[in-house]
Formats: structure tokens, C-alpha cells, sequence
DNA sequence: TAGATTGTTAATCGATTAACAATC
DNA sequence: TAGATTGTTAATCGATTAACAATC
């Protein structure tokens, strides 16, 4: 399936929605939603939910809404959720240990988190071919050789700043498609390379300036 | 200071600004930047970076730029970074503690990161009265007493979905300002206080859709 | 002064919302 | 059929970019 740019802004409401409809579908016994119920579970207008799934395809049908199992099993295809993605992570200090156990967590639990964590880098030799919660940590000159045996698509890079562009560097020339980045820098990638930016110290910044000076 | 309504979108690009600046004025001996290489080294278009920072006043010379310790030191009192602002973590698990080290080197090593984290928050009993690098964890009970006695203004959520709504609740009771949440749900919380989501599977299912199927 | 760059207004672009015919 | 709700088009809203007079 390829669809012509869509724009970010949609792609990243897509999740919110399939997580509500995979709870509705555990929790719930109605077959179908409508787009206003749906909206107001995902804290989007009705208008706008029923435009982002149209971007897809005819998803609803009119009177009714649309039926739970059938549009998460869509959003599924559509977000590549339908089979698994190999993830690395890189950097096994305490932030990629309680990453680690984070994403197990959440693979474990959420049924549409189809992103399995199954290699973990370092580049401390005390770490290397020891195992966190049963993955393996490899030597970070093995980058590439393991990129390719595993099918490695996503790092989730929990690196010092000081290393994570050298790191990003070795895993895109390895030939990963997307980085999810810890590091308090703005990593340098080519365009096929798609990069999030996990930067919990701009977002603590970003909230500074709503607290109001003096309170009370 | 009080400006009426500027846009998120602003807001979110100032920390950048900030950390381009902080760099410039630690690495480089140039008295002034101008709104081109502002914006190409926090990547946004020049118009624009002139545009943000004209929401809050006139820090620039025409034909010369912008004067860079003193910008650095406008906007850290535009984002309220210019004094401390007391910083509180609940759920020590793997992940906060992981989150309290960041946050003890991003508070070391950046000048402009004036958001000190001071109480910690669990339930469990046998994590009560220790100290994770140095600083206090407190009963869950005590949200309210503490908050008022450390002026504790955010707070920074890692405990599991299941419970973060009931410990939010608490913290907003207690006047909180701010929410920095890792938990895996969407937090209800008064327009008052301002929620920023670090929703990590969230940020994986979006980076899943840009990955092509099948490569090569 | 001449060159450069700001602050600001107008133009453009993109995203959200409103409205409604189609239809289940 | 009558009521409800989709998919889609048009209207609105907001954010970014272009352009340029003011001025350092």
C-alpha cells in the first residue's frame, strides 16, 4: 500500500485512534463506532476523524459508523502494525535498560504494538554478550553485520549527546529506515531515514513557560 | 510578564533557540547571530525565527542581528528558566530512576536547564525514605504536604497507565502546574495545568508507518 | 554612506471545521 | 421509510513564507 504524502499531522493521530478501538474492542461489546464517539475517546472533532481515515480508503458505513474490529485491523495495515518490526536499541545505560523493559512492557500488553525489541548495542566490553530481560547485547561494531541478519527497521537511540550522531550514523549506513532519538541533539539523516525526536529536556523547557512566575 | 495567547507552535521552538544559543555562546566568540543562521542551526526558516521572537519584543539590530548572551538571557526569562523551578518525579521504577539521572546530567551540564528535580514519589514501602541520587522519596501521601513545602511546580509522571490518572488527580489537588507524562494514556487534567504527553509507543507506531514493507 | 538585517505587513500555504448530499 | 452518519466539498482558521520599508 502506498499512499501519496500524507501529511504528519494525520499519521500521528493514527495511533491514538487504534488505541482507542483496540480498548473498545477488549473492554466493549458494540460492533460499531461512530466518528463523533471515536473523536471525543481521541480528543479530535468528528470531521477530522472521518477525513483522516477517508485519506485511506471507505472505512464506515453511513448511518451505522464503523465497525471496531474491521477499522483497527485496517489502521493496523495501514501503520504496518500487521507484522512484526524489528527494533534495536542502543546505549545499554540505566535510560536503555528502563527503555528496554518499558518496551517490553508495552509489547506484551498492547496487542497493536507489533514492534519487537530484539537487539540491544554497546560499546562497553563489560556489557557486550550479556543479556537485558533476555536480549542480547552486541558490540557497536557489529552494527551492521546485525542490521542485516536481523532485519533490523527502527534504533531507539538512549545514548550520551556527545555520541549520537557517530551512532546514527553507523545504524543509517547500516541501512535503518527510522530512529527514535533520546539524545538532547538534532540529528543529521538523509531524507529516507525518518527521525523522531524523544527530547524530554525541550518538552520540560516547552512547560516552564506556562508555570506562572508567582502563584497565588 | 505577560503575553496573551501565542501559539504552541512558537512556544515549542524556543527551548531550540535557546540550546543553539547557549552552544554559540559557550563555543564561539561571535558577539552577534542573525535570524539566517539562527534558523538554519535550529532548523526553521529565517521569517520565522524573526516572526517568534517579535512576539515578545525587539531584541534584534537591524543590519546586525541579534546580540547573543543577551537574547540567551531574554529568552530564558520569556520561558521562566531564569530562576529554579522545583521539579517533582513519581513511580520509581526502572524508568525513574533512569529519568532522575538524565535529569541530574541535563541539570549539570546545561546552564539554561533551570528545572531542579527535588522530591520523588513512590508507594512502595520498602522505596520510601531512601534517596535515589541524592534526593528524597516520599510517601504518595505526602503529594499535598510536600508540594506545598518544596513549591514544587511540575511534576514528572513514571508510574504504569493503570495508576497515572489517580496519582495526576492527586497532583493536581495538591496545585501542580505542570504534567510530564510517560504513562501510555491520555491524562484528564483542568485547563490550569498545563499536559505535555511523552508517550513513547505512540512516537514507535507513527515512526512504523514510514516503514516501507518490504526493502529493496 | 553602502550593505546588511531587522520587524512587520501582505501573500501563501496547509490544516481544521462546517455543511450537506448520498446512502445505509 | 425515517433517522443517523458517512465521505467530500467549500469555508474558515491558523501558521509559515515572502517582501520590503525602516534603520543600524
Amino acid at each position: 500500500m502506498r499512499w501519496n504524502k500524507i501529511s504528519d499531522a494525520v499519521i500521528r493521530r493514527l495511533p491514538l485512534y487504534l488505541r482507542v478501538l483496540d480498548e473498545l474492542a477488549r473492554e466493549s461489546d458494540t460492533e460499531s463506532i461512530s466518528s463523533q464517539e471515536l473523536g471525543v475517546k481521541a480528543g479530535v472533532g468528528p470531521a477530522l476523524v472521518r477525513k483522516d481515515l477517508a485519506w485511506f480508503g471507505e472505512f464506515g458505513k453511513q448511518g451505522v459508523g464503523y465497525e471496531i474490529g474491521f477499522l483497527r485491523d485496517e489502521l493496523r495495515k495501514i501503520l504496518n502494525l500487521d507484522s512484526k518490526i524489528s527494533v534495536a536499541l542502543v546505549g545499554v545505560g540505566s535510560l536503555g535498560v528502563a527503555l528496554t523493559r518499558y518496551h517490553l512492557k508495552r509489547y506484551a500488553e498492547d496487542e497493536s504494538f507489533n514492534l519487537e525489541l530484539i537487539a540491544l548495542f554497546d560499546s562497553d566490553p563489560a556489557k557486550i554478550g550479556m543479556t537485558v530481560q533476555g536480549i542480547p547485547v552486541f558490540d557497536l561494531k557489529d552494527v551492521a553485520a546485525q542490521v542485516k541478519e536481523k532485519q533490523l527497521k527502527i534504533v531507539i537511540i538512549a545514548v550520551p549527546a556527545s555520541d549520537a550522531q557517530e551512532v546514527a550514523n553507523a545504524f543509517i549506513q547500516a541501512g535503518i529506515q527510522g530512529i527514535l532519538n533520546f539524545a538532547p541533539i538534532k540529528l543529521q539523516a538523509p531524507d529516507t531515514v525518518h527521525v523522531v525526536a524523544a527530547d524530554l529536556s525541550l518538552e520540560l523547557q516547552r512547560l516552564a513557560y506556562y508555570i506562572p512566575k508567582y502563584t497565588g
